[in-house]
RNA sequence: GGCCCCUUCGUCUAGCGGUUAGGACCCAUGGUUUUCAUCCAUGUAACAGGAGUUCGAUUCUCCUAGGGGUCACCA
């Protein structure tokens, strides 16, 4: 049984890094038909914002991850810690410090000042006097005093740190609240989670973690621990790089599945394969592929992953996420067409929103490099008016379009640019887009006349 | 600064002592296409540096350099 889970804190919104941590986990509990579980490290009260929790939330539903029971709130299970923490001070293992802030702070400033590390020096470790008064205590626990804490982890391998790096860290405040690095072993430990995967900067809290574990008599589970995603400079991601909020991928124009690809193939490859299905990852994510060294973020190859998912994605979906960008074309006639040929084009749902907005709406206005081209055939551009104006059958597919402008262009001896400039910037404005004949077989007979009106009346303006 | 980790094309990566160092993104060129894209083909481009070990190192060891992480009564 694999026991995976996610701890974030809630302190804002879901980080593009800790959704990947999620998704890692995830995989690997479901791949195993194990359990993944969701727990809010809120221990600090002063800290935690239920707006931030729902964002997490959101940011899960909206890429499709689910977890396992019920959120865990560690801010619920106050109860529990305090037994554990009575229990290693009743055996020993951990003591009340009767230090002050100012005392502490001092002390860090002259080890400073010497070049030391700064660390607790261990003075109340076997204190058995009679305390200070005034003093609300804090809670130590005793960490080895010499020797070394190896940390096996399952990607970069064993790694020692001296135990006299590991000073007696506080397990609870003088409030009575644990901390971070207690709380986690507890509830790793009382959750029966297996397998702990998580970013790079929580290697340093392993030792003090074992050291909990070994206290409590607890079995540690398998950590790995994945390099961070850096910025396209090989820079810590921050949010002058961009979007680092999950739910701005969102409204830029992504899809989860695209985003989720992108995600876990920094740090993880299996041979060649660079597309991805949920499936796929299920079946081929194993945290020992995981790589050792920092990956960098780069939007291209989002965006190819990306253009790629919109081009398998069915019109159906695609209509639906296009009304997020105030684009409603579910029940339009032309749909299908419609969207077969502006998502070849799109790299994101907001470029498709932008290309399908050009075809279904009139010019706003048109391009003057291309106005400048086309109005030396605004003739041509009449005519052709004229002929598709009289034809009296049904026209409707874009073969249908493309049989009238082979047909007026083979009468009237010209080469499709002759006609082909002006047309198109006659429907859309500017001479690069979409086919001619999927634009009008889109917008209807009418609608084409109209704009060709329009633009030919523009045209004549411009004259001299 | 102390400690720990990392280092293959610009980027994501394959490689696990002997390879013309492979793939993908990006970029360039050509082809398809009514334009733009898409699509297809081709091409440019990498083992951070230095010592070892070895018949042979991208691969193992050490050093240097560069990058990252971490040093709270935050998580």
């Amino acid at each position: 049984m694999v026991v995976t889970r996610f701890a974030p804190s809630p302190t804002g919104y879901l980080h593009i890094g800790g959704l990947r941590t999620a998704l890692l986990n995830y995989l690997w509990a479901r791949k195993n038909g194990g359990k993944f579980y969701l727990r809010i490290e809120d221990t600090d009260l002063k800290r935690n914002s239920q707006e931030a929790m729902e964002a997490i939330l959101q940011a899960f539903e909206w890429v499709g991850l689910d977890y396992d029971g019920e959120v865990v709130y560690q801010s619920k299970r106050f109860d529990l810690y305090k037994q554990y923490v009575q229990q290693l001070l009743d055996e020993g293992k951990a003591y009340y410090c009767y230090m002050s802030k100012e005392e502490l702070d001092a002390l860090r400033a002259q080890q400073m000042e010497r070049g030391e590390r700064a660390r607790y020096d261990g003075r109340y470790r076997d204190f058995d006097g009679t305390p200070p008064e005034g003093i609300d205590p804090v809670v130590r626990i005793k960490a080895p005093q010499d020797g070394t804490i190896v940390v096996q982890d399952g990607v970069k391998g064993d790694i020692s740190i001296s135990a006299d790096e590991v000073d007696d860290f506080i397990i609870a405040r003088a409030d009575g609240t644990p901390t971070y690095n207690f709380v986690v072993a507890v509830d790793d430990a009382t959750m029966g989670l297996t397998d702990v995967i998580r970013g790079d900067d929580h290697l340093y809290n392993t030792p003090k973690q074992l050291v909990v574990y070994e206290a409590l008599g607890f079995t540690p589970p398998k950590f790995y621990h994945v390099p961070m995603i850096n910025n396209e400079q090989g820079k810590k991601l921050s949010k002058r790089d961009g979007a680092t909020d999950v739910m701005d991928y969102k409204s830029m124009g992504y899809l989860p599945e695209a985003l989720l690809n992108f995600l876990v193939r920094l740090g993880w490859s299996y041979g060649d394969q660079e597309i991805f299905s949920l499936e796929e990852m299920l079946e081929k994510f194993n945290p020992k592929d995981l790589n050792k060294s920092p990956s960098s973020y780069n939007l291209d190859k989002l965006n190819w992953l990306n253009s790629h998912y919109i081009k398998n994605c069915s019109n159906d979906q695609l209509a639906k996420m296009l009304e997020a960008f105030d684009i409603y074309i579910f029940s339009h006639d032309k749909k299908e067409i419609l969207l077969d040929e502006s998502k070849e084009r799109s790299k994101t749902i907001k470029e498709l929103a932008q290309n399908v907005y050009m075809i279904v709406t009139d010019p706003e206005e048109f391009d003057k490099k291309a106005v400048k081209k086309a109005r030396k055939n605004a003739d041509i551009l009449k005519e052709f008016k004229a002929y598709l104006g009289q034809i009296e059958q049904k026209l409707h597919l874009p073969s249908d379009y493309h049989q009238v402008i082979e047909t007026f262009l083979n009468k009237n001896d010209l080469g499709f640019g002759k006609l082909g400039q002006p047309l198109r910037v006659a429907l859309l404005g500017q001479m690069a887009g979409p086919g001619l004949d999927v634009v009008m077989s889109t917008i209807g007979k009418d609608q084409t006349l109209k704009r060709i009106d329009t633009a030919v009346e523009f045209f004549e303006r411009q004259e001299g």
